[in-house]
DNA sequence: TGTACATCAGTGAACGCGCGTTCACTGATGTAC
DNA sequence: TGTACATCAGTGAACGCGCGTTCACTGATGTAC
């Protein structure tokens, strides 16, 4: 709920007021439930890797034999993805807010990525584990720079076009290699 | 001055008074020479976009003969860019805000998007024109996940790997193609 | 050269508003005897 | 089974604060004659 509200307006814009209005209850009995308004953004952020981890995998292991990493990609560079910041990676929609966190709230929001590539290592080629988790940490940031850069553009068709094309380029570099 | 501002802050956090305060004149005054604060907001970014390529330029024509794309990826993806965000490229320190923002004000962000691309032509690979603006796109916009994440690294030596491993691939993606 | 007037950048107070956080409280629930 | 008490999620008003925007105003500057 929160996790979507700071996904699709940003965290400063997203007030605790209107994250409990939408839960039913009123604003005082927050702190009932969060130290701070860091500490639900933090919670926010944790929830949404874990069930964005959660729909990866479900992809990768429904693709056909040795398609898994290329249906990620698809599905993360998607037209359907672009659209809808609210339900999709937290990285395409905050990644500058996380950058900008003071650093007790960083490390935490840290723990959460790596868990969150820990699950999609057995999809990724290379020989070793690292040589797999640097993969991912390239392929995954990329991506979201390409996805967050798509969402500015206005015209759908183009935006559909530049989707393309980095589709196109991600598939060629991580699967045909 | 507000461009800075915008990108170490966001755009939210910037309010006009701290901005009008540090050019040393009171909000009032603000209205005289904006429209609004999404109008500072888009002459800001149109500034550090030309900034930005002027700098990019240089770079490019300052290094050896057929080391100009090579330059532009390292210098785009070094410690001091990652470490300076309010000196540093737009994208990377604003893109999901951006894509945030009304269609008119996206529409003109767009516009300075393109003009920004446009300079950096002479320095891509590519038999055609539209070929090369597709590499653009697909670099510039990659380029700026991988720095943001980077800068959601704490520890700094964590990150300058972070930053080597994207530097590594770009190069290896763009230059030795 | 001197005066009258228009322009307009900048001031500072005010507007209504929503923010994050605190706190005394209510009232339903569960536990102890 | 019935009573007394503790717990604690949730309430609603209040706190100080900064926000974007408006507006009547000041006062320096430039232009016209």
């Amino acid at each position: 709920m929160a996790a979507r509200s700071f996904r699709e307006h940003g965290s400063d814009t997203s007030g605790i007021g209107t994250v409990m209005k939408k839960v039913g209850l009123t604003k005082g009995g927050f702190y009932r439930h969060f130290k701070s308004k860091d500490d639900l953004f933090v919670e926010a952020v944790t929830r949404a890797f874990d069930e964005m981890g959660e729909r990866m995998v479900e992809i990768a292991q429904s693709a056909p034999e040795g398609q898994a990493l290329r249906a990620i990609i698809e599905r993360y560079l998607s037209v359907a993805h672009a659209n809808a910041p609210g339900a999709g990676c937290v990285l395409a929609a905050l990644a500058p807010e996380l950058a900008r966190k003071p650093v007790a709230v960083r490390r935490r929001i840290e723990a959460t990525l790596e868990a969150y590539r820990e699950r999609l290592l057995p999809f990724m080629p290379g020989r070793t584990r690292e040589e797999k988790l640097a993969k991912i940490r390239v392929l995954f940031s990329s991506m979201a720079g390409a996805l967050m850069t798509a969402r500015i553009t206005s015209d759908p068709q183009k935006r559909e076009q530049r989707l393309k094309e980095a589709r196109n380029f991600f598939i060629k570099s991580f699967v045909e290699e």
